[in-house]
DNA sequence: TAGTGGTCTAGACCACAGA
DNA sequence: CTGTGGTCTAGACCACTAG
């Protein structure tokens, strides 16, 4: 299977993948070392280098030093997410987009946003709630809060205008989030805004977002009926 | 700013996400070319490289040839999704883990089946619906189905033994997968099963797989009441 | 067609963890 | 200690694409 031909670090990936996919390497087994494996693709260690790092932050390979580079056991494969905006998710969809806020509040948070962003009690944030719709119909309800002691500019934002959802992707970007998925009954004020029946399935995405140590934003998306958010391996 | 210590690729990463979190560059901003920045910051230009690759893979950063590198506009970010065994994603989180087989049965595929795999209503298929259990409560309700043209060792597994989902891990690796995630009602049957009533919100996800061009397998996973999927950026 | 990122190379040194 | 992967470098050529 040598080449003489030039080779890039894909190639190596690809063959790398295949004699995994053939089982020529089972779970487990060690796989020469990148000189070896150099000298036998006819390349730079370097190039190997990049394919088997690709191929370990992909799953498929366990590497350490010492004691080189093993096929992965139980392969954890990491599946890639889009966090997009909302109005692109709802555009690159091919429909028409719009928003309506509902409800803007400035106070102190309830218990479980402290929990979420690690703030007090007493702390300055803003409480909105907005209703993005696809073609008009109802898409995603936003319930969000907003820390003001980390973004204070959001005060000046016409939050009729753009949905704190964008404002924030590019106004406060973020080192750190947490997502949580899930599914649950809608209740009756849900279903309301919704336009659907209490008690009907929706999607829920629990999202909070931090620079640093610092909490910035905790959001609770909840979707119409029949959302599916896609991933890709 | 700049340095004459010893650089990696991870400080210039770091470098120019702080100048993009403190707006010193801003959406849509042209960044350096990597010559100049690998001047300004003291190293190679393939360490500039290796991070700003690294910076663009996590949505940050747009580059094209020519065109230059510039702070993304719509931060598309990508969370990253871990998609382990359900074996380990139970005892990961310090419950036992138990298995049952529900039904087995080899035949043709209905309609959806075909669509999601790409194969004709004639094809040999494995249908196999099991449970996974947690602490001995239902944790998850598994209806797959199998090509056995693409994986003919299957017909030799112990599915009593070991769940499809471990096994397919361990014998079937992939090339592609679409995921899905989505809630829906329970009906009265998924009900009994994960022992909670009708009509509740459950948790879906649909998985499909490929070996390059050829679809091995279709899951529906059914989650029981409560589960949410945990994901980071 | 010229400018920018994409990749490759050969060699070097370092850092970590096995034995 | 020693072997392996992790990273850096300087230089080179290639590939794509904006102007």
């Amino acid at each position: 299977m040598n080449s003489l031909e030039q080779q890039s670090w894909q190639s190596v990936h690809d063959e790398v993948l295949r004699r995994i996919h053939t089982r020529e390497w089972k779970p487990g087994d060690l796989i020469p070392k990148e000189v070896e494996l150099a000298e036998q693709l006819g390349c730079a260690r370097a190039t190997v280098n990049r394919a088997l790092r690709e191929l370990a932050s992909e799953g498929f390979l366990d590497r350490r030093r010492k004691a080189g580079t093993r096929v992965a056991a139980h392969p954890v494969r990491r599946a890639k997410l889009d966090i997009p905006v909302i109005r692109l998710e709802i555009e690159g969809r091919g429909q028409k987009y719009a928003y309506g806020l509902l409800f803007s509040e400035r106070r102190t948070p309830p218990p479980e946003i402290c929990a979420n962003l690690g703030v007090t009690a007493e702390s300055d944030m803003l409480h909105i709630t907005s209703l993005h719709l696809a073609d008009g119909k109802p898409f995603m309800f936003e319930d969000r809060w907003v820390s003001i002691a980390a973004t204070p500019t959001i005060l000046d934002a016409d939050l009729e205008k753009i949905s704190a959802n964008e404002w924030l992707v590019l106004h406060a970007p973020y080192t750190r989030g947490d997502i949580y998925f899930s599914a649950v009954n809608a209740s009756a004020a849900e279903a309301k805004v919704l336009r659907t029946d209490p008690g009907t399935s929706l999607f829920l995405m629990e999202r909070t977002t931090w620079e640093n140590q610092t909490g910035i934003t905790s959001a609770r998306l909840l979707f119409a009926p029949g959302y599916r958010k896609h991933s890709a391996i």
